[in-house]
DNA sequence: AGGCGCGTTAC
RNA sequence: GUUGUAACGCGCCU
């Protein structure tokens, strides 16, 4: 049997070439694949939570992978419906998901691997969702160059996961995918439904939220519209080699040199300032145009060097493509156009705009600000985060970590700042979190001195040292520190991140490589051998949630089961039939 | 070098 | 009990 590397690698290669694949389905009866997809779905938080029946992935064994083979070889792979549920989104807004049940999200799971092989190659630059090696960052970092942008073109598509034109999707894919069998498997999946309050509903459009294919499915799509975009739209409203100068600043510069070469340094200098305050080229000039585009997921940002009506134009072509080519309505309230120098336009949780002239020189002595694009952490989520930490007005304790320790206390403090910092490192007004970080100190110290029933300063006192910061200046903090026989101790600082942003760097591409290799579980479970008795018959493996849980009741024997995977800090554990029962009886004998 | 666990974010 | 795909950061363990 070829490895799934090999396979994957293969159809790579076709992806590379953008030449169409045979023969898919077939791929599907390779156990190589199910293992690979096992042991990438493993770790998720909804790997142990219920679809619509009691499946998880506790008692995932190769001989369900073999039975879900052998249905396949059958075709008569039934898709179970989702589990509908909803969760609330940051604007209040619900969200509905759609949840499979375990063996759907393998086989899911091992079709995206495929298709990830061959579509990965061919996907837009531009395009930064759900795809490997690329996030918001590497989004964000792009526009970071869109230098004399005018307009910004804010794209926004109405409820798009769930509008997903079936009958598009599956002439999309078909184009490439010349098999039948595996276009057929794809359009069972879109129709499997979904029950909700345990009725069955169909889904007549649009992806499961919460399917393991549908981010992929959902890239598929939209790269219609970035092949549009980039061959058709950005050709037609790009115009011009470069910009016109500005006459003005022209006549400043002839004037700066001739007083430079009469010796008037001091009024040249004059002339330098007055002409940082206008630009170097013309703005207006109506035989240049540039139009920039970027993707993430359904979100898209297109950066505009010319006219207001061009502009306007862009948008209502844009909006026609989707709803002509893609069945897709582009909301033409949310589509936003806005003025890159006066108004902010919102993209991934960021504000873009360009700096007007004159504002910024770099230590050469450079106008920096010439137009340049800025990332900015808005207003609105420092204060939104600061509210968090407060009541009435006024930094105050957190009730629901009062009976942690002092040393989690600290740390979880940490971590959310951190976390936070570490998403906004690209903003230019980074330092605005020293506000947030003001509020998260005193709530921190107020939590300890409600704990301890003891004061702010007392707290401070007991825990305030130094650290070397992350941009390696000595600076206060607060540390507990936890002794440890024969190790050493562990640390939790509150402090010690510089609030420096990261300036523009060059995007590397990492070069895609397929998903390979046998990861730990897998060769523990292909070793077939139970981790409790040493049986070799019928091996399954025994999933826990999370490993707190394990130490969570004070039993008064810890079963053997227990004590292995604590001690090896493992959340499974291969085990023979009986055992995995005895264990889920909590009949401890066999296994003790 | 890999597993596990915490945090932030996007959609 | 809240799912999915990703990205980033930190820490621990063997």
């Amino acid at each position: 049997m070829r490895t799934a590397k090999t396979i994957l690698t293969v159809i790579q290669e076709r992806g590379k070439q953008k030449k169409p694949i045979e023969r898919v389905y077939k791929l599907l009866f390779n156990r190589e694949l199910y293992l690979n997809a096992y042991a990438k779905l493993y770790p998720n938080n909804g790997a142990m939570t219920k679809g619509v029946t009691d499946e998880t992935v506790d008692g995932m064994s190769i001989q369900k992978i073999d039975r879900m083979i052998e249905i396949l070889r059958e075709e008569k792979y039934q898709w179970k419906p989702a589990r509908r549920e909803y969760i609330k989104k940051k604007n209040g807004k619900k969200r509905p998901l759609g949840i499979p049940v375990w063996g759907d999200k393998v086989l899911q799971e091992v079709m995206r691997q495929i298709l990830e092989a061959y579509y990965e190659p061919q996907f837009s630059e531009h395009s930064h969702g759900f795809r490997p090696n690329r996030g918001c960052h590497t989004a964000l970092q792009e526009i970071q160059v869109w230098k004399g942008t005018r307009w910004f073109i804010e794209g926004d598509i109405s409820q798009y996961f769930d509008t997903i034109d079936h009958k598009i999707l599956l002439e999309i894919l078909a184009r490439n995918i010349h098999d039948g069998r595996f276009i057929r498997l794809v359009s069972n999946m879109l129709e499997a439904g979904y029950l909700e309050e345990w009725k069955f509903n169909q889904t007549i459009s649009g992806v499961p939220q919460g399917g393991v294919i549908s981010p992929i499915l959902a890239n598929i799509f939209l790269n219609e519209f970035d092949n549009w975009i980039e061959e058709v739209l950005i050709p037609k409203y790009t115009k011009g080699k470069r910009q016109k100068s500005n006459p003005e600043y022209n006549k400043l510069t002839a004037e700066i040199q001739k007083l430079r070469k009469e010796g008037d340094a001091k009024t040249a200098h004059q002339f330098v300032v007055e002409r940082r305050k206008i630009p170097s080229v013309n703005t207006q000039d109506e035989n240049y145009r540039r139009l920039r585009y970027v993707r993430y997921a359904d979100d898209f940002l297109l950066g505009f060097t010319g006219s207001k009506a061009d502009a306007e134009e862009i948008k209502a072509e844009i909006g026609r493509f989707l709803k002509e080519k893609l069945n897709l309505i582009m909301s033409e309230e949310k589509t936003l156009i806005t003025n890159a120098g006066s108004q902010a336009a919102k993209f991934l949780g960021y504000e873009i705009k360009a700096q007007r002239v004159n504002d910024y020189i770099d230590p050469k002595g450079r106008r920096g600000a010439n137009g340049a694009i800025a990332l900015l952490v808005p207003a609105k989520v420092i204060e939104e985060k600061c509210k968090k930490y407060m009541k009435r007005g006024k930094a105050t304790h957190r009730n629901n970590l009062l009976q942690d320790d002092d040393f989690s206390i600290v740390q979880t403090y940490q971590q959310e700042y951190r976390g936070l910092v570490q998403y906004y490192i690209l903003a230019q007004n980074l330092s605005w979190f020293s506000k947030l970080y003001w509020y998260m100190e005193t709530s921190l110290l107020k939590t300890l001195a409600c704990k301890h029933r003891s004061s702010i300063n007392k707290q401070k006192a007991k825990y305030k040292t130094t650290t070397t910061s992350t941009s390696g200046k000595t600076v206060p903090c607060l540390q507990v520190v936890v002794e440890r026989p024969n190790k050493k101790p562990l640390v939790a600082t509150w402090g010690g991140i510089s609030l420096v942003h990261k300036r523009k760097a060059v995007i590397e591409d990492i070069p895609y490589k397929v998903y390979g290799g046998r990861t730990e579980l897998v060769k523990r479970l292909l070793a077939e051998k139970c981790e409790l008795c040493g049986s070799t018959e019928n091996i399954e493996v025994h999933h826990i949630r999370k490993l707190a849980d394990l130490k969570k009741k004070g039993q008064a024997e810890v079963p053997k089961w227990v004590q292995i995977m604590s001690a090896r800090k493992r959340k499974t554990l291969v085990v023979c039939r009986e055992c995995h029962v005895a264990i889920h009886n909590g009949n401890i004998t066999k296994s003790s």
